[in-house]
DNA sequence: AGATCATATTCCTGTTGTGGAATATTCTAT
DNA sequence: ATAGAATATTCCACAACAGGAATATGATCT
């Protein structure tokens, strides 16, 4: 994978935030949606952009399509996704959002890898 | 330093050189005009983007100016620019610039740090 | 002062990216 | 088959960027 195509995925923001977050494990959109607060486009869309380049992976769960790092990532993209996760412990921003994430689902021993509610009844 | 700016200035190729060949110490635009192979206003162009961002710093020696990363740049930046030196070694565009690099300053020991000839007469 | 070298800036054009509104797709449940 | 939920795509306007030609700036030498 080219250097400058993982850097070109992350020099936006939304997307940065995205990368963070899925250091903690797979995740759906509509919990994207949550924890980053932005609308259903523009996740959406930034995901699209991530997958068409392989930096992450996405699989359709029921309703839900969950999004995640690749299983085995070449060098260039591990290593700049844990100098990533390392900077981001620096920045209230992303702090945020690992907050928020945390509050989505208190007990990580859903069962579900992205901790969807399992397609809620009423 | 934000992170995303960091990153604004790794998603382009000819930056991305640029910063490569700034790991090993100081040059002048002359030697990146050489080395890198591309047109004036290109390499200035991005050099200047780098200084507004604080990525690179420069300082007049006569007729040249002579660019340098920081002296001690944030973590952030020194993180990502380990990892930018440690991947590049993987990238054939990144060796080729090294070697060009190598030839045109073949005796370490010149004096002036960017190894520019000392306003060749004639 | 004038010439010249090294570098920066301006102006222009084409491309890419970003965000939102609206709409389409894909799945699930009834 | 229909409705509804979750997500993706299209269309549009706008901003940012990249590259080149021409020009400007700042330093040096005579």
């Amino acid at each position: 994978m080219e250097l400058v195509k993982i850097y070109e995925c992350l020099c936006d923001r939304t997307r940065l935030r995205i990368l963070h977050l899925l250091g903690q494990g797979p995740l759906c959109v509509c919990h994207f949606q949550e924890v980053l607060r932005e609308p259903q486009v523009k996740i959406s869309k930034h995901l699209g952009y991530l997958r068409e380049r392989g930096l992450v992976r996405c699989e359709r769960q029921a309703n839900w399509m969950v999004y995640s790092l690749p299983a085995r990532p070449p060098r260039e993209l591990a290593a700049n996704l844990a100098c990533l996760q390392d900077c981001a412990r620096e920045e209230s921003a992303f702090q945020r959002d690992l907050a928020r994430l945390k509050q989505l689902a208190p007990k990580p021993a859903t069962p579900s890898p992205c901790a969807c509610a399992p397609a809620a009844k009423g």
